[in-house]
Formats: structure tokens, sequence, C-alpha cells
DNA sequence: TAGAATCCTGACCATACAGTCAGCTTAAAG
DNA sequence: CTTTAAGCTGACTGTATGGTCAGGATTCTA
């Protein structure tokens, strides 16, 4: 169930657990912003310590390693990863189930860029970190929310489809405003990207893929 | 016209070109395939130097600094980019020109993985050498592009949609097969993609996207 | 074949960085 | 107030790595 290759956290009851929430916090979020700018390899322990206002000796306190501190921002990371699925099932309709899990992706473009650009590095470098949470607890979701597709499929509301390959391009298509940003903002020829400017892309989104599915639009919920 | 932001190149004829050819081609092979695996910090001179059968002093005889190899990487890569768009030009038929484009996008994934890696860590690392490039080449590519969208759309052939995140969405959903393919390959269920498998990836993402895009099937040619 | 431009390389250096540690400080429990 | 587990940190070390250089080897031209 550990969401990352790695040893199991020590859950024993500590005498200053707020203190060392509080570090592990701040030290994370600096991590997961200098990891996302330069990489496991271009980031160091010391540009991580000033960002998190700390020694960084302090950082060798909470996290023993580089790579300790790494994984823990991964782990954090597939956190968001996985939540946003649970509206896509038998009982939902189709057109809102997908068109609001594609909205909730974007959404996750815009507020959590750097989490997107730390998880898409460790896959760019063959993910030796969680291959393994690839292999188990990612293909079984999939697999899951596939037979939900079929089901749809078998009643017509959809055509059919590969539903894995589906999320692949619904992924990539959606993590690419916060993975390829300067190159989106520069083909739009604008400095940053804009809340509304993704939400035109979202919305171009949905309907590209809802219509490009077959998927009839009702307004049924799940 | 500098595909890469830096100096312009030497093009003094020099009295041994073709060794000079020779090993930049070799190291330039081999510099992809570990800036792909480790990225730019990751990737040490002596495991190119490793890789390309040289010792490390010749490859800083060739390229001065490891910076300046990176650089002529990339810009070997952004050669295979732009050249695949030829075929969306105004007398086109829309469902032939982008069916074509996809597949070819994808069929560079799957020949050039490497290339599509390299390119996508200097993206998200805020494409600090090709920002120039991104805003120059391809933002002038893309407008243009965009123009032969808007004269299909006026002529009813494709539905009234951005050609510029349609675009995005395209390059998203073909390289993810090369950047993620870690993530595909685990979601599958499979050790490698196999060229079967992204075949059918292919023809699924055209059918999606066009009949997405509401382009009508037709034959004509460009 | 002489001369010169170019190619090639082992040995070396300076730097940056992950990680360590001894010892000090703080805060909670009793 | 005392005790002690936990938090904190400046100073240090070993190593990995980018880059240099002096000088030898090769190949082209005249």
């Amino acid at each position: 169930m550990a969401p990352v290759d790695g040893e199991a956290a020590d859950v024993r009851p500590r005498r200053k657990q707020h203190i060392r929430s509080a570090a592990e916090a701040d030290i994370l979020q600096a991590a997961e912003s200098v990891f996302a700018r330069a990489g496991f390899s271009g980031a160091t322990m010391a540009e991580i310590a000033l960002a998190a206002g700390l020694p960084k000796a302090n950082l060798h306190y909470y996290f023993r390693t580089k790579a300790d501190l790494y994984r823990a921002v991964l782990a954090h990371t597939l956190s968001l990863w996985l939540a946003e699925t649970t509206g896509i099932c038998m009982e939902a309709d189709p057109a809102t189930a997908l068109g609001d899990y594609i909205r909730a992706k974007m959404r996750l473009s815009n507020t959590h860029p750097d989490a997107s650009r730390v998880f898409a590095n460790e896959m760019l470098h063959g993910a030796p970190q969680i291959g393994g949470y690839l292999r188990r607890e990612l293909k079984t979701l999939i697999d899951e929310k596939s037979r939900v597709l079929q089901h749809w499929a078998a009643r017509g509301l959809i055509d059919d489809i590969d539903a894995r390959h589906l999320f692949f391009t619904i992924w990539a298509a959606t993590q690419t405003y916060a993975d390829f940003q300067p190159q989106i903002c520069a083909v739009l020829g604008k400095p940053t990207l804009t809340k509304a400017e993704l939400t035109r892309a979202a919305n171009q989104l949905v309907r590209v893929i809802l219509k490009g599915c077959g998927v009839t639009e009702l307004g049924s919920r799940c």
C-alpha cells in the first residue's frame, strides 16, 4: 500500500510531533518547487534548504538523504493523482463524469504545476522510484475504470474505444499545460498562462474528447 | 535562423571535415541517449564519452562545454520537430492532413523516443536554451497553420475550434508514448511498447480527434 | 617528404555538493 | 525545577565531475 517503492514510515508517536509535521511540510513544499525546476540531479540540498528557510543540516535531520526527500515529494504528489477518478462509475452519466474528470485534471495542472512536473521528470527518467506503484495501484485503478467505459459502450452511451489509451490522451492533454508551459506560452504569445486561457482550453478539450468518443450529452447524475 | 539560442556555427571549410563530421555525429547520438535518460544535470561527460567510445577529453575537443553539447543535441532534435507539418495546407483534405500528421508524430515517438525525452526535459526546466526558438520559429509556424484550420472551418470542413490548443493536444497525446513510456507500459501490463500497440493507439487517436473536430472524411489530396 | 593544421589523450586541477558529527538549545513530561 | 528526548546547526570531509593543458599522433597539402 506504500505509494512509493521504499521503506514503510515509522508510526511511533513522538514527543514533538507538531514541530516535526510543520518542518516536514515546509521542507516538502520547498523541495517540490526546487525538484520541479531542476530535476533530481539538478536540485541541491542547499537550494532546498534556502527555499525552506532552514540550514542544510536540518534537512538531513528530517530526511536522511536527498533520495529520501525526493521519494517523500513523489508520495505527496501521487496522493493528488488518484483522487479525481471517483466520479467515473457505472451509474454516472458519461458526459458529466468524463467532462468533470478532464476539468479536474486541468485544474490540477493550474493549481499544482510543480507536482505535475516532478511526476513528469520521474517518468522521463524511467520511473525508478514509482515503477511498482504504477504497475500495482495505477494499473488496478485503470483496469477497473476501463470496465466502466465498456459498460457504457455496451449501453450505447459511448463509442467502443480502448479506455486505457483514452486515459493516456486525457492525462497528456491536461498535464501538458503544466509540464510544457514554456511552449504553450510561447505559441500563444503570452508571458503567463491565465486562468481564463486554461478555462478556454478545458472547454475545447472536453468538447473535442466527448464528441470524439461519441458521448451523448445528457443530464443524469452519479 | 539559429535553431537554438547561442553562437552561430563556424562555417569556415576545414581540412579534415569528414573526421569532424563523423566524430560529432557519434558524440551527438551518445549524448542524446544519455541526456534522455539522465537529464542535463544527471548526465556526465564521462558517461557520454563511454557511450561514444571516446576519451572524455576528446568530447571537450569537439564540444567545449557540456552546455554546448546539450545545445547541439537540442538543435538536432528540433530539426525533426518542424518537418512534419508541411501536409497541413489550405488545399489539403483535413481528414488526410490531420490524420497523417498525427500518425507521423506517433511514429516519431516510436523511432526517436530519446529526442522526444530530451525536448521534454528542456521544457520541464523552463526551456532556458530554446525559449527564443519557440517564440520565433514555432510560434510563426503555428500561427500560419492556425489560419489553415480557420480556412477549413470557413468552408465547413471542420468545427470552429482554436487550432493552437488542438496542436497542444496532438503533441501531448503523441509524445506521451515516448516521454511517459513507463506509465504506459505499466498500465497496459506489458514490458515494452510494441509497434502493433502504437498502431492501435494511433488509429484510435486519429479517430477520436477527427470525429471530435467534426472533420468529414473524404479522399482528396494536397 | 616536409610542414602544418588538426586530431587525440593521460594526467591533472578546482569546485560543488551530499552527507556527517559533536555539541548546543528547546520544550515537554513528571 | 529537573530531566531528557528531540530539535537544531556550524564546520567539516570525501568524492564526483566539468574542464584544462602540454605534448604526442595523424593526415592532408604542396
